[in-house]
DNA sequence: CCTTGTCCCGTACGATGTACGGTACAAGGT
DNA sequence: ACCTTGTACCGTACATCGTACGGGACAAGG
């Protein structure tokens, strides 16, 4: 669910371009290293709506067709970027099964690594929702995932369900975080501020005894999270509820 | 997290524009619902970048720039369609509480609707990762999936947090569905086409012992999914999951 | 009949990704 | 040492986007 389509049309050429050696500089010494790293950090520090090819040109001073000598475009570009981010989780393969608290303090490791990452680099969360990229570093990071899943009487289709369960719900709620940010920046309001003035308009415009439950429920979870909605809740309840619910999964053995 | 501002900097506009009456036409018969129907019939038959100011007004046989009258830029109009698109959920607000099976069957009914409406409305998922868009049908299916919820022993703010999981649960397992459908439709090929030409190059340029599990996991479940993912078996195994461990978070009280 | 306000919309501007073709450098063969 | 060939670089151009601006035309109130 990016824009437009995610990759070339070639699945070969994205592969090997991810797989490929990105520090070969050409006779101007620029390398696909060096364009995939300014790309993240416009995207970083801007977002990704600031980034364009002509802006990473600009930022390494080179003409802005010569990053097709690299980079056959730029959703190429992208998966690159997120390959690249992803690479920034864990500095060993073994660093979530090496956690204490047996597979759920793995699995809340993982999650909060995942989250952490995504605060650091929301644009990436714009990216991954089409066909995962297959890069090195997602394979590696796939690789560390499970294996805290591995031998704890899970099947192997359902050590990756569970697996997919716990990313979807932290990529879910990271999301909403990233959404929160960039709606605060836009429009220089934060959220209660951006609640206090919408709330007038809807006291007019909405009848309570319409929405008994929901205007009830409302308040107490706007009072609770201090707007209208709070991921980091929502990812700490969340994965409770995950891990309990995996937890029966594996009891009822 | 969708592209640029997800509305205008007044919030009070577009909750008036939300809130108030599409049916006024202006001399030339031009109302905001027809934008906002023509809007999502593009939106729905060729995808969301498809969707132009320009391409509206053609289809309404209006000059692009009236629009502008009705509807204030593009951000608002698509918070309309997203709106809109919710009416169609539930006919009655009690529909997921008349349901048999207990909050239990009303979640499972209130989970395949919201999947069976991403699917019919695939670019709504690149809309509604912002504020949520509190016009009056989401408040409404606000409203109809937690009167479920009510009285079952959980408290306000845990009603919510409920709620939240599940639906952050769907929407996640739909982006998933969709990104596949947009890249099998760009491409031209199917999922499984798409492995098969991967396979090769990945066979070349990855080597399985330095992901032992990674690719045993891998390999069962690319086989039992017949491709890399399989969102329909992603949402109902995730949906049990977090089922079961609402229920145990009921149980424990 | 004139004034005023509102609706309609043509033109224009600054973006975007990238196709195309030209230029100039580095390496290999003679 | 010179020529040939391939490839890296990049300037220009095009189609597309959202929308700011201002002018023209119609409806209603005085």
């Amino acid at each position: 669910m990016d824009g437009k389509k995610s990759s070339g049309t070639d699945p070969a050429r994205s592969l090997a371009l991810l797989w490929g050696s990105h520090t070969k500089p050409g006779r101007s010494g620029l390398t696909v290293r060096a364009i995939v790293d300014a790309a993240i950090g416009i995207a970083d520090a801007e977002g990704l709506d600031a980034l364009s090819m002509r802006h990473v040109a600009e930022r390494l001073g080179v003409g802005t067709m010569s990053l097709y000598t690299h980079v056959p475009g730029k959703s190429e570009l992208t998966d690159l970027m997120v390959d690249r981010a992803y690479g920034e989780l864990y500095d060993d393969v073994g660093a979530p099964s090496a956690q204490p608290g047996g597979w759920r303090g793995a699995m809340e490791f993982v999650a909060v690594r995942n989250w952490e990452l995504y605060r650091r680099h929301p644009w990436m969360l714009q990216i991954i929702t089409a066909r995962p990229v297959l890069g090195p570093n997602v394979s590696l990071k796939y690789e560390a995932e499970l294996r805290p899943l591995d031998g704890i009487g899970l099947t192997d289709v359902e050590m990756d369900s569970v697996l997919t369960l716990i990313l979807t719900h932290v990529e879910g709620t990271a999301r909403v975080q990233a959404s929160l940010d960039q709606v605060q920046q836009d429009t220089g309001m934060s959220e209660t501020e951006w609640w206090l003035a919408s709330a007038p308009v809807l006291d007019k415009v909405m009848d309570p005894s319409h929405f008994p439950v929901a205007s009830r429920v409302g308040q107490a979870a706007g009072q609770a999270h201090q707007g209208a909605s709070d991921p980091v809740h929502a990812l700490t309840f969340g994965l409770a509820r995950i891990l309990d619910g995996v937890a029966a999964l594996i009891a009822q053995r």
